[in-house]
RNA sequence: GGUCGCGUGGCCGAGUGGCUAGGCAAAGGUCUGCAAAACCUUGUACAGCGGUUCGAAUCCGCUCGCGACCUCCA
């Protein structure tokens, strides 16, 4: 099948066809999580959202290369402090402690969403080598200079000779120029507001530091991205992912810094997630306006009235398109949840379906191809999983009705009816990488077993039509929010 | 204050110059021993006010409301 992918460019505001560098092969690069505390929902939402277009993009055949980093140094809090220093003080850690501990808790989290692990994952602290050459580089270039150990970015020198800043977050660069040094700190050494620290001396209590040319010290936060993604992508490559409130001045920096040390272009194709909002609201530790992944699980929360299982939530993100804020609400949840357990049954239902050997294919038949189609231009589309959820569901209310007899499988081809079971099993699970949660909570067939054999009990008392044992098992296994469903060729059951 | 974005039916959430998004909820119907499930039917939705157009929820302007970024943030 053809595939005109077309992504949304941060860049040109637009969406592009997607064309990558060399045929088939895709190098995208993802920023990932500071680990200095435990892993936030909205972080969830930005890498469940570049998994799903992982998934796509190596199911319609690239080759893709998926790095997403650690940092794990050099990333400062408004005092100053590291952030990884300060989750070390507050828990009397070693550095690489607190960031082996929250890195372990984030690929816990990472599993629990079943999104797959990239490509690489590299450490800012194992790339040090690699950012001091890039601060020699810039240094060389003219596009940084050195204050007492510390050496920060030129970043007004580098708009007057290059005109490339800006570009990405629209920033109005004649307003960044015209900040007046009165606006920098006391304390700072930068020469303009708008420069900033690709090195920094470390001061006496600072843990974390390495030898350079400059002083002791680490390297400044934006620069591990352009140091990464050179050493693993190359100098120019395809996608570069983040979440939209890293556009400035995290990524505006990193373009300016690959820029800088080699005229390098960096990425071609620049994608952002929105944001995570609760109740309306940004997540917000300080407001109360916030749940962690576990509490949402389990429903420890005043925002929720009950749990949440990590598919609900991921299905639940997934009906929201990742370039649209998406509202946690307890009801918009609930609707998740059914809506979640409805496509499950359905898949499950369809794999029931027998063909019918003397299938003469119809309208029918040439709708749900159509239909099929569909779910892969819509997904074309800048990865709208919205809509393609909607076409799932249209499918869905199809094979319901092919099983209940109000739509005739003897016009539905054996061809079709196969080809609707692969499309469906390959997007609810290799492109949604959605799980079905009954089938992997330990269920070793005993519970199928049983099922089958109440099924089969309850079955024989209907046959004698002993009402009050059938109506005995069909509440007593409801209380159990086990559901029965009757149908007209006997009796399935599900959770509810 | 500056920059950007958004405001869609009871809730969530796509879309977009003329053609049913979808999910959840609600109402009626089919099925059923009764239910549930499933299926069918049902919503004069696009913040307000102007303008452009044969035609706008979709383009433009203004107003109101909300959010993000501008400082650490996915």
């Amino acid at each position: 099948m053809e595939h005109n992918l077309k992504l949304y460019n941060s860049v040109t505001r637009e969406k592009e066809a997607f064309k990558p560098m060399q045929d088939g092969h895709v190098g995208m690069y993802v920023c990932g999580p500071t680990v200095y505390y435990d892993v936030h929902l909205g972080n969830c939402r930005t890498f469940v959202s570049f998994d799903v277009i992982y998934r796509y993009l190596q199911y319609i055949g690239y080759r893709v290369r998926y790095v997403r980093n650690i940092t794990d140094v050099g990333h400062l809090l408004d005092d100053g402090e590291d952030r990884m220093l300060k989750g070390a003080r507050l828990e009397q850690l070693e550095p690489m402690e607190v960031a082996q501990k929250y890195t372990v808790g984030f690929h816990e989290m990472m599993r629990i969403f079943n999104a797959l692990p990239p490509s690489i994952e590299p450490r800012a602290t194992g790339h040090i080598p690699e950012q001091i050459e890039m601060v020699q580089d810039i240094l060389k270039n003219g596009y940084g200079y050195e204050a007492n150990g510390s050496v920060y970015f030129d970043t007004l020198k580098f708009i007057e000779k290059t005109g490339i800043y800006g570009g990405l977050s629209g920033r109005n660069v004649e307003e960044l120029v015209a900040e007046s040094r009165d606006n920098l700190k006391n304390q700072s050494e930068k020469r303009h507001p708008a420069d900033f620290a690709i090195w920094m001396k470390a001061s006496p209590e600072h843990i974390m530091r390495w030898r350079s040319p400059w002083s002791e010290g680490f390297p400044g936060w934006h620069l591990e991205c352009s140091a990464m993604s050179t050493k693993y992508l190359g100098p120019e490559f395809d996608i570069h992912g983040g979440g939209n409130d890293l556009k400035f001045p995290h990524h505006e920096n990193e373009i300016a810094q690959n820029y800088g040390s080699c005229q390098c272009k960096g990425a071609r194709y620049w994608m952002h997630t929105n944001m995570l909002l609760l109740n309306g609201k940004k997540m917000s530790k300080s407001d109360g306006n916030t749940i962690s992944p576990p509490e949402l699980f389990v429903g420890d929360s005043e925002h929720v009235s009950k749990g949440y299982s990590p598919m609900v939530v991921r299905f639940f993100m997934l009906q929201t398109h990742y370039r649209s804020t998406l509202d946690l609400t307890d009801e918009a949840l609930q609707a998740a949840e059914k809506g979640f357990r409805r496509l499950m049954d359905a898949d499950k239902t369809l794999q029931s379906l027998q063909p019918d050997a003397a299938a003469s294919p119809g309208p029918l038949d040439a709708e749900l191809n159509s239909l099929m189609d569909g779910v892969y231009e819509e997904m074309d589309d800048d990865f709208n999983t919205p809509k393609t959820l909607a076409r799932i569901f249209e499918l869905v209310s199809r094979i319901n009705s092919l099983k209940g007899g109000q739509l005739p499988i003897s016009e539905v081809s054996a061809d079709t009816l196969a080809r609707l079971k692969q499309v469906f099993h390959d997007f609810v699970y290799v492109v949604f990488g959605l799980l079905d949660e009954d089938a992997t909570e330990g269920n070793d067939g005993t519970l199928d077993g049983l099922m089958q054999l109440i099924i089969d009990i309850r079955a024989d008392a209907r046959g004698r039509k002993d009402w009050g044992t059938s109506d005995k098992i069909r509440d007593a296994l409801k209380s159990l929010r086990l559901q029965l469903k009757d149908g007209k060729e006997g009796t399935s059951w599900g959770r509810e």
